[in-house]
DNA sequence: TAACTAGTGCAACAGAAGTGCATTTATTGA
DNA sequence: TCAATAAATGCACTTCTGTTGCACTAGTTA
């Protein structure tokens, strides 16, 4: 039994042939994914299944989703780092305008928010907008 | 002439009826709203016409949109506090789990947020969820 | 092996966003 | 004032993302 597959059945979620090559694919990009990304990898798979899993895979928290503002859902492997768990996801992630794609900062930790009396605050989504280190670079 | 065709004017958008009522509907609402709101609002008017009347007014800084994180637009007038004209747009917003509407909270401004190196941050946008102050009240 | 459950494939739908084009309304200049 | 021009609006359609229902297949268990 592969890393994948023990990762898998540690999140209740049976390993098919079908989820692990995604889980793989997703290990392998190191950017946050959209449902069409992964479709475009694997053309001979059914839309509706890469749906399905991505959605078992958020349930069983083995990726979070990110909206990074495109107003497309996007998916990352949750880490060490990432603390979804806890339904605290309090990292930020950053979107790049140059190349659209979008990065978890794992270890930058969003700030301490105040909201004012009267509101209870349960979860804080941060993006930051601008160019990423490799697109700068150039 | 109104105060409302001043201000159309003064941002270079003609002051029509449909769009003084659009202004109108969104300065009385104190929270943002999406296309489907001023569409419901606005039964007799083409959806169309309302779509590019707040692109417009959005291209001509009358309002900022905002993207809460339910996949909608939102948008919402830009005010005193809102510096949208000079793309920094740094207010927060909250979007409320319970009755599921977005305020501005242009008196809470985001604090600076650091990237890793490489990293260029030209825009931030903050979105926090949890109960409204209506909502928590009860 | 039969019964059952989970996973997958196919088709179709819903909602939001966006475009092209014709028509109406407003503005400008002779 | 009226024709020419530009802007705004209305209508019909398309696209894209997300989602569901249903049938079929594979895999698990009694």
């Amino acid at each position: 039994m592969t890393e994948i597959e023990k990762t898998l059945e540690n999140h209740q979620v049976r390993p098919t042939a079908m989820r692990i090559l995604i889980y793989k694919y997703l290990a392998e990009k190191e950017v946050a994914v959209a449902l069409t990304d992964i479709e475009s990898a694997f053309a001979k798979a059914e839309r509706t299944t890469l749906y399905r899993t991505l959605k078992t895979f958020e349930e069983k928290k083995i990726v979070h989703q990110i909206d990074d503002g495109t107003g497309i859902s996007k998916y990352a492997l949750c880490e060490s780092g990432c603390n979804c768990e806890i339904d605290q996801d309090l990292h930020l992630h950053f979107h790049c305008n140059n190349c659209n794609e979008t990065v978890c900062l794992t270890e930058h930790k969003i700030p301490q928010i105040k909201v004012p009396d009267g509101f209870v605050s349960e979860n804080v989504n941060l993006v930051v907008k601008g160019i990423c280190d490799k697109c700068s670079g150039q």
